[in-house]
RNA sequence: GCUCGCGUGGUGUAGCUCGGCCCAUCAUGGUGGGUUUUCAUCCCGCUGACUCGGGUUCGAAUCCCGACGCGAGCACCA
């Protein structure tokens, strides 16, 4: 190598060139670096026998930040054909209480952003005996320990890397104080189960870690069979290899839990799965996504259920017209670094109008309509002709009739302000006397051809408008603006474009008979 | 305090395993222009980054050491 160096500098690049092209012409393919396209490589698969798992806390539905999750899980099950289980980690009845409701409102979410349901779905709640069954093995087995110290002792004793005398209880003696924890003779606080690692470990988060512990509180599903409840990282560990678990993808602030896991794996003799981590995230319009949050501000009346427009849960993103493609597609790009990331909400629209926007009729909509008085005894046209879509002909046209001699248009407030000739999109060029008169404001048609570059606005016959509203978000506050929309026979749930204003969706009629829009994003 | 992880343009991201193809990819944003009877979509141009300091090497975004910064865990939450 040296020499080829030195033969560089002497003789040049391209004399290395021929002699690599007379001595050996494969040395000059160049092996490209080509851009990775969607997730990396899952260590260790294999195609058709790869498992994965979503498990969520049932506690409300799947806001965005879940939705990483069920992207990137389901997506690798794609790429390798394996399966994913959705599991509902349902077994703190205290702190985070399960929702009842949230179980079906988790999957009808899990489904929709899939595009396909879950392989297998699993309840914690609904596999107490097992969980129980192997907290069991392990205290006979010795590999975990009742411990009676209080939350404060034992923070001591992990301190300190020394260990707690209730780890040197006997088999025996531990069993006997498991009997009583199940029985509920042992109260909430009065006992934990903890599983021998070893106290000098350098990490202390692993330390002699809590598995189970005392739960006396009704939960939801299975009421107060149970008086003993696993923690996330013994019922994780345990269900991950019942389930056959292959790979495991999830947030990084998980680390220290696959390292506990881990070291009860190797009690048991099982191989823990390939593990892949994911960094922090927030959307820079919502921080953080906290559904007990969510929960109680809509408790109190803040927000106007899961599917508040303003709220980043699937559903009021779903609601509002969002594309489960986009969705996927936003969250794949970011991938699967372990970076902390702050992302903002115009690069999902920016995904998410590319999706739509193919598809989405054009209609009009006159936010703060005023009404004008337009002459147009000048002109022959009897209607006016405008697409459905100014780049799919094929979709068609509206068609707006006008009447003889005088017409009646609504355009908006704020084009109305300004003294300037404007052009109704699609039809002509007009001038506004801004004096009102008996008959209210009037107008006339300049002329119907383009000429120059009048400036554009949107507008609507009368014959053509019916009353609507427009649900948005503005300044952090739910606006229902009332305005005029044009007529169409769409059915609900079918993303339009709001010309000059953006996407909305019809989402159905008001009590008074106004059409009812929700807007996506502009 | 202990332990772990992460630092590439405004925001994300590829490249890092195995140093040269990287004066660094793609997207988004910003900006300028084109198409367009929408402030949409589409197209084109411009913009802008390897945290810092050492080391190894002919050669470092890539390997090593250190510093700094950010984040997480050390719960009877998930």
């Amino acid at each position: 190598m040296n020499d080829a160096n030195a033969l560089a500098v002497s003789h040049g690049l391209e004399h290395i060139r021929q002699i690599l092209l007379d001595e050996s012409p494969d040395a000059l393919e160049k092996k490209t670096k080509e851009r990775r396209e969607g997730l990396p490589e899952l260590p260790n698969a294999t195609t058709g026998k790869v498992v994965l798992r979503f498990a969520p806390n049932p506690n409300g539905p799947l806001s965005l930040g879940h939705a990483r999750g069920v992207v990137i899980n389901t997506e690798f099950a794609r790429m390798y054909d394996g399966e994913v289980i959705l599991r509902f980690d349902d077994t703190d009845a205290v702190v985070k209480p399960p929702d009842p409701e949230a179980y079906a409102l988790i999957e009808e979410d899990f489904t929709w952003l899939a595009g396909r349901a879950p392989d297998r779905i699993l309840r914690a709640s609904e596999r107490m005996e097992v969980y129980l069954e192997y907290a069991a093995k392990a205290l006979t087995e010795n590999h975990a320990y009742v411990c009676e110290c209080t939350g404060d002792a034992f923070k001591e004793f992990r301190i300190s890397m020394s260990e707690c005398p209730c780890r040197s209880r006997s088999t025996e003696n531990n069993m006997a104080l498991w009997s009583q924890m199940n029985d509920g003779a042992i109260l909430p606080g009065g006992a934990v189960i903890r599983i021998k690692t070893d106290m000098s470990l350098s990490n202390p988060a692993l330390r002699d870690w809590p598995a189970l512990r005392i739960q006396h509180a009704d939960h939801p599903m299975v009421a107060d069979r149970y008086k003993v409840w696993p923690l996330l990282d013994f019922q994780s560990a345990v269900e991950d290899h019942l389930q056959g678990v292959t790979h495991i993808v999830r947030g990084k602030d998980l680390m220290d839990s696959t390292r506990k896991q881990t070291l009860l794996y190797e009690k048991f003799g099982w191989n823990y799965p390939e593990t892949l981590y994911w960094g922090r995230v927030k959307v820079f319009e919502f921080g953080g996504f906290s559904t007990s949050q969510m929960k109680l501000d809509i408790a109190a009346g803040q927000y106007t259920g899961w599917n508040d427009p303003r709220l980043p849960t699937i559903r009021a993103l779903r609601r509002r017209g969002y594309d489960a493609g986009a969705m996927r597609k936003f969250w794949i790009d970011l991938g699967l670094t372990q970076k902390d990331i702050s992302v903002p909400m115009s690069t999902l629209n920016s995904l998410n109008a590319k999706a739509v926007d193919a598809e989405a009729p054009r209609l009009s909509f006159v936010r703060n309509p005023r009404s004008i008085n337009l002459d147009i005894s000048e002109i022959e046209l009897t209607k006016v002709t405008l697409p459905i879509h100014p780049e799919h002909p094929e979709k068609g046209v509206r068609e707006w009739p006008l009447e003889e001699g005088t017409i009646n248009v609504k355009i908006d407030r704020d084009d109305f302000s300004t003294h300037e000739p404007k052009r109704l999109k699609d039809f002509a060029d007009i001038g506004i006397h801004h004096e009102k008169t008996v008959k209210g404001w009037t107008g006339e048609v300049i002329r119907t051809e383009r000429h120059g570059n009048t400036p554009i606005i949107h507008w609507l016959p009368s014959n053509m408008a019916q009353p609507a509203v427009l649900l948005l978000e503005e300044e952090g506050e739910l606006v229902a603006a009332a305005g005029l929309l044009e007529v169409n026979d769409y059915s609900d749930g079918t993303v339009v474009q709001l010309e000059r204003m953006g996407f909305a969706i019809l989402e159905g009629v008001e009590a008074d008979g106004a059409r009812r829009l929700v807007q996506l994003h502009s």
